[in-house]
DNA sequence: TCCACGTACAACCATGTGGTTGTACGTTAC
DNA sequence: GTAACGTACAACCACATGGTTGTACGTGGA
């Protein structure tokens, strides 16, 4: 198991990352907070929802480690956090590289077997 | 709403990416397609679980649009599709361009505060 | 001091998710 | 034709998720 041949991140962790960003609610908020920090009530009188929900959308998006909290008097502000999104962006990428190489891969047999002549065209028996 | 300042992609659209991401399991699958194209059945081979449980993986990647089948014979081959793929990525770079410009920005300011006097130090009224 | 605000957290509910089993349908090999 | 394989899909289950309301706790300002 594991996505064998991407070593980086832990499962679990990875799981954690994109599942706080498969909601349009939580990328809002990262959004917001990116752009700058916000307490958390001043983010949810941005929803059309109450104070508990969106305060859950935050703890989520804190145990994917997106963001994090801080407390400044009463209120809690909440910061972006870099680094889970770029190692996220990173996985992201290596897939891509993976297709790319796969698909240069084909392209070369295909190539290969486009011009039988002159080539190595030995196949083993 | 809308994780404004990010036009692309439809909110639906990126939740299902997002979400289809959002397991070890189907991120192993997207893997192993990536590295070449498998039936259904040879994919269910390689998980503890059932093959019932293996199609509905894959039905959550073809949702996203991260996968596509095809039939051959009494076969489904299931093949990588890496649009989505990058269009999540893209998403993810852009987050981490607005938090770098963000960063800028404060820094900008910080420099500013930290030398008071030559600057242009004039706001607007 | 007291009140209002921001927060935390528990209880609850409807719905979705990830898994199971069972059954039915096509296609290929014999 | 029949058997075996690969697939599709429905029904079911346990549990997580996303939302609600209600209550309790700190903190800061009048």
């Amino acid at each position: 198991m594991v996505v064998r041949g991407l070593p980086s991140l832990a499962d679990a962790e990875v799981d954690r990352i994109f599942h706080a960003l498969a909601d349009t609610t939580r990328r809002d908020i990262l959004d917001r907070v990116i752009r700058g920090e916000q307490s958390v009530s001043s983010l949810a009188r941005e929803y059309p929802m109450s104070f508990a929900a969106v305060q859950k959308h935050v703890a989520v998006l804190q145990r994917a480690a997106l963001i994090s909290k801080q407390r400044r008097g009463k209120e809690q502000i909440v910061h972006a956090e870099v680094g889970a999104l770029r190692r996220a962006a990173e996985l992201l990428d290596r897939y891509e590289q993976l297709w790319r190489h796969h698909a240069a891969a084909i392209e070369q047999l295909l190539a290969e077997d486009r011009s039988p002549a002159g080539k190595k065209e030995g196949k083993a028996p």
